[in-house]
DNA sequence: GATTGTGAAAGTGTTCACAGCG
DNA sequence: CGCTGTGAACACTTTCACAATC
């Protein structure tokens, strides 16, 4: 990012100096890893939330109600959002369709992904008729199995493929996500065969965990640990009731 | 938990001193509110792996070598597993059946659980039919929906209820948790009803922020969120190859 | 020799509080 | 006047490093 170049007079105290010499001049990108990972997850909040207003038709909101609604102190969604920008104006706030397009574009939905999944099961078939998908601009393209009865049908409209085949496709419709939806001894297996077709992001919802190489970025969903945070807060609520 | 009386001597230097007085001597049970939600969540990692562990035939294990699997530190693991009590042995490391007995009692999952899920639509279906709860001791008894067709017949060997019903049928099948997977707009509502019903904890799968009285415990999964911290990463990662 | 449990240190994330701006 | 953006204070979490233990 060669900004490390004599800066002239004056643009010493520019913090954001990247954003002037960067050719995409409205959105500052810090390095990932820079990034808490807490901060990005509660941006998808701010962004779902976000489209709920709009559905209510407000046009713009600020940081202390959006962290209401969401159950956030205003100081922290004015952190989180200051990570990557100026997107407030003070005195009146967010505009809701401008903070919107700010944050798709910080979480790369501003663009259609090409979504494959592997495993067509119960879960499996459940994303492939999952509606929240498309509206945020996940487009499940193909489907993997082994199981010679699906191979060749149309589920949800989506094609489903031999197991076998899954380089190929892979490659042919430039997919660059997938899903894991297999049992949970075959996973690291499909995950390694994902990763050797270039996919460079895995959603896993099997009960282990994968080994990725860098550069592949991975997230893990295991339905029976959600269920688990909730019995502890329950379980001992019942055991230590204030 | 009245342990503020005089202690007799020598004991001062107990720091877990509850573990004594208390009916429940094997498991040190602090506060839920003073365990960090990171921490809860971690070990529902530890539980999985020690199960992995334990198929593959393995008696015990170490802070490093459960930390390694995970990608924590060796540190994390102990500092994590200290927070309820004592469960290593120092040379040795822990010994997995045990340490699953321990962490079990901890997250409540040393019982079964009775579950209901309101929606029985695609994702509802996929629930119904996942192996992954019972494993864990999670029992999926009822399910809801309004539609009349559903409505009277098994679905995986779960009865379905029409949601009118809930409040009855919850009390008499004794329900704790609820799982909610209906349309955005219905969440709320049902979760009014599921916590009228007094069920003490909800796992929401709809994409909104579902508001619960003090007192009910609430877990969130968004399938479009989880996909987004990948497209996150991957879209930052791109624009900023190191 | 290996490994735990744990204070102390280092590192991160959150909240406060207010200057600055519309 | 209301609200943002932000440095500084605070709180929390992780890592380090080592005495204690088997």
């Amino acid at each position: 990012m060669g900004v490390t170049r004599p800066v002239p007079l004056g643009s010493l105290h520019l913090t954001h100096l990247v954003v002037i010499l960067s050719d995409d001049s409205s959105t500052f990108r810090p390095n990932p890893n820079s990034i808490p990972g807490a901060v990005v997850s509660r941006l998808s909040l701010y962004l779902r939330e976000l489209q709920h207003l709009i559905a209510d038709g407000k046009e713009t909101t600020s940081s202390s109600q959006l962290g209401r609604r969401l159950g956030f102190t205003d100081a922290q969604v004015r952190k989180d959002l200051a990570h990557f920008g100026h997107f407030g104006h003070p005195g009146i706030g967010y505009r809701c369709d401008e903070l919107i397009t700010a944050i798709r574009k910080i979480l790369g939905t501003d663009r259609e992904w090409q979504v494959a999944l592997v495993g067509v099961g119960n879960l499996g078939r459940a994303l492939l008729g999952y509606r929240g998908f498309a509206q945020q601009g996940f487009r499940l393209v193909v489907a993997f199995d082994t199981d010679e009865e699906k191979v060749g049908t149309r589920i949800e409209g989506v094609e489903v493929c031999h197991l076998s085949r899954l380089g190929e496709v892979l490659l042919e419709k430039q997919i660059e996500l997938g899903m894991v939806a297999v049992p949970a001894v075959d996973a690291q297996e499909v995950t390694d065969e994902l990763v050797k077709s270039g996919v460079s992001g895995i959603v896993n919802f099997a009960p282990v965990t994968l080994k990725v190489p860098e550069g592949v970025s991975m997230v893990g969903v295991d339905l029976a640990r959600e269920l688990e945070q909730v019995t502890f807060t329950v379980a001992n609520k019942l055991a230590n009731p204030d």
